[in-house]
DNA sequence: TATGAATGAGAGTTCATTCAT
DNA sequence: GATGAATGAACTCTCATTCAT
C-alpha cells in the first residue's frame, strides 16, 4: 500500500538516516526511555520491520547517533590535537572550536539536548562514551596548562585537571542552558567570555 | 532488614525513610529506569503492597527523595539569602555552602550521582525542580555580579547570568567527577582553587 | 475481576500446576510451536503475568513437565536398577515396569504423545535429557544381556547395545499407537507379546 | 553459489533442487522451527523473492523435500508389493530393502535425521503422510504373518499388528542411532541381526 | 499495617511473505 | 527469473499497580 510514498521517500535521506533523525527528534523531546519503537516507525511513517531491518534494537539507533555525531565532534578535536607549541591563551580555540561544530550544524542542538540531559545513566557502555570524549579534552587542556606552569606562566598552585574540568563544566552548562532553556543565547560570545574570565584568572601577571 | 538500625528515624516515618533510602541506593547504582520496584522491596525485604502503602507508585518515591535532599540544600541557601551588602569575593561563600552541604551528609554521594547523572530528562516536572534549584544560585550569583559591576570593581563587558551558569555547571562537574568517578577527590579545596580563578578572572585590578 | 473465579482455583490445583496440566493439554494437541502463551492463559483462564510469575518463559513450562514426569519414570526405573543376579527373562520387567507406570497416570498419555511426537528435535538439552533417559534403559538392558552372553543362555553372535536399542524402539513405537493413534490397544500385552518374542528369539534352545 | 556443481541437476529444476538440498541441510542441523527462510536464501546465496519463486512458503519446501524423498522409499516397497507366496524369513527383506535404500544415498542421512528428531508432530498432514508410509509396511508385513499363522509355520497367539509395529520401531530406532547418534553403527548387520532375533522368536519349531 | 498472587497494558522483537524494480 | 527493502501480524516478556486476605 501506498507504493508512490515509499518510492518518494526513497528519493531524499535514505531509510537509516531518516530513522535515525526521526529517532533523535523524538528522543530529545520525549526523552529514551518514553520513546517507544513504535513512536519512531510511526512518525517516520514506516512499518515496525522496517525499524528493526536497519537497527538491532532501540538501544542501537541510539548507539548509531551518538557515533555518528561524535564522530564529526572528534573531528573538530583533531585540529589541535597535533599542534605541539602554542601560546597558553590558545587552549581556548580547544573550547571554541567544539562549540562552534556545535552551532554550525543545526541538527546538534538536538543533539546536545539528549546528551546532555539524557544519555548520562541510560547505560554503562554509553556513559563511558561520553566521558571519553569530554575527558580527551580535559587531557589536551591538562596538558597545556601543565606546560604553561613550568614555564611559569600560570599560578601553579591550582590543579590542572581539576580547573580542566570546571572549564568542561562550565561549557556543558552554557550548552545545555542554549540547547535546552533559550536558543537565543549567544553561545558563541558566552563561552568566549567565559573562557577568558578563566584565563585572566589563571594568568601570572 | 536492620530494623534496629532505622528505629531511631522519625516514628511513624520509618518504613518510608528505609525504603527512600533503599531506593536511592539502588538508583544511584542501577539508575531509575532500571530499577524495578521489586527491586526496592526485595533489598528492603518488604512486601511489594507495602511500598505502595507509603509512595503513590515508583515515581513518587523518587519525588519524595528529591524533597528531602532539596529542603536540606535550600537551607544552606538560606544563610546568604538574607545576607545585605558584602565584597564581591564573598559570592564564594554561596558555591562553598552548598559544596559543604553535599559533603557533610555521607547520604549525599549518592543523591548527587543520582542527580547529576540520572535525574535530568527523567521527567518534564523533575528537571523544572532541579533547574529551578540552580536557577536561585545563577540568581544570587548574577545579583552580586551586577552590583559588583555598577561599583566598578568587576569586568563589565561579561554578562553575570552566563558566567553564573558557568560558574555552576564547574561546581556540577567537580561534583559529579567526585560523586561517580572519583571519590577522593578533595571536592571542598578543588571548588574553592576554581571560584578563586573565575574571580581573580573578573576583578578589575 | 472475576474475585470468586480467583478464589475457586486457589481450593483446586495450585497456579503452577494448573498451568502445567492446560500447557501439557495444548502442547499435546497442537504442538509446542503452534501454542502460544496466549493460548495457555486464555485455556486457564489466568492473565499473561500470571504466567510469567510461575515460569520463566515458555521454554521453562515444558521443561518443568518434563522434570515432573520424567522423576516419576526415574523411580519406577529405579527398582530393577539395584538388583542384581536375575534370571534373563526377567529383564522384562524392566520394560513392562516403565509401560505400567505410563498406563497408570491418566496424564501419562498425553506426556507419551509429547514425548514422542513433539519433543525430539525441539531442543538440543531436551533432546539429551530424553535419550539419557532411554539410555539408562538400554544400559540396563546391556548389562543382563552380556552377563547372559557368558552364561552362555542367549546367542553370543548379537550386539546387546542395538538389540536393546531394538527393543526400545519396538516399546517407543507401541506407546506411540497407544497414545496417538488408538488408545484402545491393550498396550500391557503388546508389549508383553513383543518382549516374549525378542527373547525366545535370543534364548539358546 | 557454486553454480557449476548445480549444472548437472534436471535443467529447469535446477534452482529449486539446489534450495531444497541447502534447506533440508539446515533443517537437519538446526530444525524446522530454528531455520528461517533468511537462513536458506543466505545460504544458498540467492534472494529472498527467489525463494517464493520456487516454493509456495516454507512448509511447502519441507513437503516438496519429504515428497521427493517418500517417493524413492516407495520404490524400495514396490519390490516386494507385487511379490506373491514367499517364505516367512523373506519378510525381513522388507525392512532390509527399505534400510539399504536410506543407506545408499548419503543425502538419505539428513533426511533420516530430519524424519525421526523434527517432522512429527510438526504438522498434521505431515504426521499422516509419515505413518501412511511406516502403515504401508506394517500392513505388508502383518500380510505375511497372518498368512504364516494359518499355515502353523509361527506362534499365533500374538498379534501380527502389534508385532509388526514393533519391528518397525526397532528399525526406526537403529536408524535413528545411526543418523543422529552414532555413523559409524554397521546399521546393516544390526538391522539383519534385529529382525532375524524376531522370526527366532516367532517360529515354531 | 502488611502481604504477595494476580493483573494486563504495553514494549521490543521476529520473520514469513510481498511486490516494485 | 531475480532482487531485497518493506511489511505487519504475531509473539514473548516486563513490570507498575491492585486488592482480597
Amino acid at each position: 500500500m501506498a507504493p508512490k510514498l515509499r518510492q518518494k521517500r526513497r528519493d531524499g535521506l535514505k531509510r537509516q538516516a531518516q530513522l535515525m533523525d526521526v529517532a533523535m527528534e523524538i528522543f530529545a523531546e520525549k526523552g529514551y526511555h518514553s520513546t517507544s519503537v513504535e513512536d519512531i516507525v510511526n512518525t517516520a511513517g514506516v512499518a515496525k520491520g522496517t525499524f528493526y531491518l536497519h537497527f538491532e534494537g532501540k538501544k542501537d539507533v541510539l548507539d548509531k547517533i551518538i557515533e555518528s555525531y561524535f564522530s564529526m565532534l572528534y573531528e573538530s578535536l583533531k585540529v589541535l590535537d597535533i599542534s605541539v607549541p602554542r601560546p597558553v591563551e590558545e587552549i581556548k580555540e580547544t573550547y571554541m572550536n567544539v562549540s562552534r561544530a556545535l552551532i554550525a550544524d543545526t541538527r546538534m542542538k538536538q543533539f546536545v539536548r539528549l546528551l546532555l540531559s539524557e544519555m548520562m545513566g541510560l547505560d554503562r557502555g554509553l556513559t563511558y562514551r561520553i566521558n571519553d570524549f569530554f575527558n580527551r579534552i580535559v587531557q589536551m587542556s591538562t596538558g597545556y596548562m601543565r606546560k604553561a606552569q613550568h614555564e611559569n606562566r600560570i599560578i601553579s598552585t591550582i590543579d590542572p585537571v581539576m580547573i580542566s574540568h570546571g572549564i568542561i563544566g562550565s561549557v556543558k552548562e552554557l550548552l545545555y542552558q542554549w540547547a535546552v532553556i533559550d536558543e537565543n543565547i549567544d553561545l558563541e560570545r558566552a563561552i568566549s567570555d567565559l573562557v577568558d574570565v578563566y584565563f585572566r584568572g589563571m594568568i601570572l601577571e
